[in-house]
DNA sequence: TGAATTGTTATCGT
DNA sequence: AACGATAACAATTC
């Protein structure tokens, strides 16, 4: 499941392949991925440049141009499964599984767009700043300092991890990540954002660029079948490890649900501390 | 076999 | 009414 890591190694390794080169060709073999539709996006995207490759949130971006103007931009989002795969000129190899979409360009090499479970998205889109209105600020900026996070927790009173989760607040972080992020901050999941002091803020802030960029710096983290070439997963001190010791205290780490998302914490490394108070659900059925 | 998996959106509740 | 929480959804893997 790529995350803010995951996709800036793709990106990066990407743009070998992608600059310069001129798109001749474009496949979609299921159309619902593509917006606004099949036929304007490859309208807008043939005989045009690739420019430029970079990531925004968990976006990578292909910026166009087309006689040296700019030309918009192809916004692709892996979602849980989505990756690249590539073929060079000359190159009998038979396809890749679960392809949805093919670029194919003046180099006789394409890129395919595999997909197991279909959520991916690939849009056009003429304007960015229109298209990316919505995020929050990306947490690897330099513009990104701990008074930005303290705006963001502060503004209101929501549970850390889903807030953490949500794109328009923090750009960027998924389920691994952020779990990353609070093990090493030393906060619970629940906790209400909004109750951090100013020391908590800035350990919050130090944890998530730290597990960011080392999960850049490893490639990534491979945890199933879809992204296999990170060695980050061989790192991650709590997501995944329900069961194990902490390895900072040996506490048993466990696993708990939060936001429908399989969360996973140490309960001595981050105590409940101030929770957000907790619904009750109530399963007694009464209608009015 | 069905439980698990994610980001987005629609809906529910307070 | 506004906001936060939750359910539903897309489709597949093991």
């Amino acid at each position: 499941m790529p995350e803010l890591p995951e996709v800036e190694t793709i990106v990066r390794k990407s743009r070998e392949m992608l600059i310069g080169r001129r798109i001749l060709r474009f496949e979609s073999r299921w159309p619902r991925q593509v917006s606004p539709n099949v036929d304007t996006l490859a309208a807008r995207i043939l005989r045009t440049n690739i420019a430029a490759v970079t990531r925004r949130a968990k976006f990578i971006v292909l910026h166009l141009t087309k006689n040296k103007a700019q030309a918009g931009a192809i916004l692709i989002h892996l979602r849980m499964s989505g990756r690249f795969a590539w073929s060079h000129a000359g190159d009998a190899a038979p396809e890749p599984a679960h392809v949805r979409a093919t670029f194919d360009l003046d180099d006789g090499s394409r890129l395919y767009f595999c997909d197991a479970r279909k959520f991916g998205r690939i849009a056009y889109s003429p304007d960015l700043a229109v298209e990316f209105a919505r995020l929050g600020p990306e947490p690897l900026d330099p513009q990104f300092t701990p008074c930005e996070l303290e705006k963001i927790l502060g503004k209101r009173h929501r549970r850390l991890k889903p807030l953490l989760l949500d794109q328009a607040a923090i750009a960027g972080l998924g389920n691994i990540y952020t779990d990353e992020a609070l093990y090493h901050a030393r906060l619970h999941p629940l906790c209400d954002a909004a109750s951090l002091n100013r020391q908590q803020i800035a350990k919050l802030h130090n944890a998530i660029r730290r597990v960011l960029t080392e999960g850049i710096a490893r490639n990534g983290a491979s945890i199933d079948w879809v992204y296999p070439e990170g060695q980050m997963q061989d790192y991650l001190a709590v997501y995944g490890r329900a069961g194990k010791p902490c390895k900072n205290c040996g506490e048993t780490v466990i696993a708990l649900r939060v936001a429908q998302r399989g969360t996973h914490v140490c309960p001595q490394c981050q105590p409940a501390g101030k929770k957000k108070r907790n619904r009750r659900k109530d399963a007694s059925g009464k209608g009015s």
